[in-house]
DNA sequence: ATTTCCTGTGGAACCGGTTCCTTTTCGGAA
DNA sequence: TTCCGAAAAGGAACCGGTTCCACAGGAAAT
C-alpha cells in the first residue's frame, strides 16, 4: 500500500505539493499536477481515510439510526438515504435500535461521540430530552425522519392529516361503523408515527360527529397482525364495521385477506383502506394514502447535506403532502 | 471535545500511561489506572476513532456489501449482522449494490483499498474473476453470503438441495404436474441462488422421470411476481399444474393468492411449496424449506471474526441445513 | 530600478492516538 | 551487600495525511 509520501517521491516533489495537485486546493502548476496525478495512477494510491479524517476533521460519513428494516418502508427509505449518499460520496454507517435501551445508551455514550461521522440521520426516533441536548452538544448536523424535535431538521410526513384523510374518504362514501386496525391500548407500544395516525383517524370521526363509535384493534404493523386483528373484529356478524382503517399498507392487506377468508367480499361488504402505497397495495388494489418513502430518504440527504455545507443555515422541516389513491378496495355503503 | 492529552495531564501523567491505562495493555499501576479512569470521566472523554485507526491500522468497522433490502431474506440477513457486530463493537458500513455496475466499480476501486474497515461480509454477489483477485490483494478477510467462492469463507445454504427436497415433497404425496414459479428464460436475469433452485427442482424432476413436463414461469421473486405467474399458469383449466414450488415464500404466497382468487382451492386442488420460511408464511400456512437468515447474518459475523483474530486460520464455509416444514398447502394429489 | 503582488514549492507543525525504548525504582535472590 | 529482573512511567517517534508559513522567482505596477 503505497502513501502519499511515496507519490511525491515518485513525482519528485514534496508530500505538501502532492497534497494539493491530488486535492486541487492551493497552488500547482498544471506540469506538476500531472505528474502527481500519473505517480499517483501508477502506484494505486488511494488516500489512507483514517489519517484524511485526523488531518481534516471530517470523516465523510454519515450515521443513520434506524429500526429494524424488515417494514416495507424503513428499507425503502433506507435505499433512498444509501443511493443519495453514495452520490455525495458519503459512506454510511448504519446502526440499529432496538427495544432494549442498551443499544441505544451505547449509541449516545460512545458512538456519536467517537466523532466517526459527519452528521446523523435519525429515523423515527424519539430522542428523550437529555439525549436531544446531547445531540445536539456534540455539534453535528442532525436530520431526523418522522418525528419532529425542535432545532434540528426533519422530513415527515404529516401522520395525522393521512389518517384523517384515509378516515374522511370512508365516511365521504357514507360508512359510519369504521374501525381502525393496528393501534393499541398500550401507547407505548406505539411508533411516534403511528400513534399520530390513530389520533387522525379519532379527529377525522369527531369532525363528523361519530366519535362515539370508534373502534381502535390493537395489532402489530405487519400483514399478520392486521389479519390476526380482523378476523377478532370481524367475528361476530353483528356490531360488524362496514369499513377499515389500517395503519398502514401491510396491517390493512392482512386485514383484507382476512375478509376474503371469512367470506366477506371486499370492497361489497366492507371497505379497507391503508396508509404508505407499499408495493404490494397494488397488487391487492388496496386504497390508500402514497407515501414516498425513497424519496423521503433523498430529501433527508439534501437536508443534511445542506447543514453540512452551510452549518449555519436555518433548520428545515419538509412535509411531505399526504394523497389518497383510490383503487378498488373501497365502495359506498350498501 | 477533550484528547487523551487533556486527560493525561487532569491525571498527572503522560500521554502513553493514560493511554496504557485506558486501554488495559502494558505495565500501569492500579492506583494510576483509577486516576487515569476517573480523569477521563470528568472530561468524558471518548477516543477519537480516526486517530486511533490511524496508530492501529484497524477501523474497528466491517463493510457490508448487500442488495437492496427489499425482500424479507436480506433484512433479516441484515438484522442478523447487526446483532452480531454491535455485540462485538464492531461499526457496520453499509454498501448497496445495485444493477448498475458504476456502484460496483467504485466499490471495487476506491472504497476497497481506502482502508476504511477491517473485513467485508458480500452478501449475494457472485464477484468476477478481477474482483475477486483484488480483493485478495487488499489482504482484508472475506466472508461471502450465497455464493461460495474459492479461498474466501462463505456461509450458504444448499439452494440446489432445499428446491430439490421442497420437490421432491410434492412428488411423494403423487404429484406429477409440478411447475416452477419464479424462474426466468433469461439466466442473467436470476440470483445466483434462485438459479440454483431452478436447477434442484429439475434435478429433482429428473430423478423421478418426470423432466418432460417441467415449466419454469418466468416472474420475479415477490408477491406480486408469483402471483403474476400464477394466474397465467392456472389460466387455462387443462394441462394445469396439481402443485406449484416457489422460488422463494414471497413468490409462493403471490401464487396461493392468485390460486384463491381463481377459485382453485388450496391444497385440495393445488398444492404449493415456497422457500424460507419468510414470517407470513405461517399466516398462510405454507409449506416451505426453512432457512434462518438472521443466524445465516451471526455466523457470518462469526467466521469473520475468526479471520479478524487469526488471519493465519483456514477459510471455513458453513451450509446450513435444509429442512422441510410442512403445514397445510400441500396435500396429495386426488 | 525598485516595490508589490501573485504563483509555485518545500519544510515543518499538526491532527490524536499507540507503542517502542529508555530510565528509575523496588523487591527478592545470590 | 550486590545484582538482577519485573514493574511503572515518561519521552519521542510514528501512523498518513493536510495546512500554515516562509521563501524564491517572475510579472506587473510605480
Amino acid at each position: 500500500m503505497s502513501t502519499i509520501a511515496d507519490v511525491a517521491a515518485r513525482a519528485g516533489v514534496s508530500k505538501a505539493t502532492a497534497s494539493r495537485a491530488l486535492s486541487g486546493r492551493g497552488y500547482v502548476s498544471e506540469d506538476t499536477r500531472t505528474r502527481v496525478a500519473a505517480a499517483a495512477r501508477e502506484l494505486a494510491y488511494v488516500a489512507h481515510s483514517s489519517a484524511t479524517s485526523l488531518a481534516t476533521g471530517r470523516t465523510q460519513t454519515v450515521g443513520v439510526i434506524m429500526p429494524p428494516v424488515d417494514r416495507w418502508f424503513f428499507s425503502e427509505l433506507l435505499a433512498g438515504i444509501q443511493e443519495s449518499l453514495f452520490a455525495l460520496d458519503y459512506e454510511l454507517a448504519l446502526y440499529g435500535i432496538r427495544e432494549g435501551s442498551e443499544t441505544r445508551e451505547r449509541l449516545f455514550d460512545v458512538v456519536l461521540p467517537g466523532r466517526r461521522f459527519d452528521g446523523i440521520i435519525a429515523v423515527g426516533i424519539q430522542p428523550s430530552a437529555q439525549e436531544l441536548e446531547r445531540l445536539h452538544r456534540s455539534e453535528r448536523p442532525l436530520v431526523s425522519v418522522g418525528p419532529y424535535s425542535e432545532g434540528s431538521s426533519a422530513v415527515s410526513i404529516d401522520d395525522i392529516a393521512a389518517a384523517r384523510i384515509a378516515t374522511e374518504h370512508l365516511i365521504e362514501l357514507g360508512h359510519t361503523a369504521i374501525a381502525f386496525v393496528g393501534g393499541s391500548t398500550d401507547p407505548d407500544h406505539l411508533s411516534f408515527g403511528d400513534a399520530q395516525r390513530v389520533e387522525g383517524y379519532l379527529e377525522a370521526l369527531a369532525a363528523a360527529g361519530l366519535e362515539a363509535v370508534a373502534r381502535i384493534a390493537d395489532a402489530r404493523p405487519t400483514m399478520p397482525g392486521g389479519y390476526a386483528a380482523a378476523v377478532e373484529l370481524l367475528g361476530d356478524r353483528r356490531g360488524r364495521p362496514t369499513a377499515i382503517v389500517g395503519v398502514c399498507d401491510e396491517a390493512a392487506i392482512g386485514a383484507m385477506i382476512a375478509a376474503r377468508r371469512l367470506g366477506i367480499a371486499v370492497p361489497t361488504e366492507l371497505s379497507i383502506v391503508g396508509v404508505d402505497d407499499h408495493e404490494h397495495a397494488e397488487m391487492f388494489a388496496l386504497t390508500t394514502i402514497k407515501q414516498s418513502p425513497r424519496e423521503q430518504g433523498h430529501e433527508a440527504v439534501r437536508l443534511l447535506r445542506q447543514q453540512l455545507d452551510h452549518p449555519d443555515s436555518p433548520r428545515e422541516r419538509t412535509v411531505t403532502p399526504s394523497v389518497l389513491v383510490v383503487r378498488s378496495s373501497t365502495a359506498g355503503r350498501r
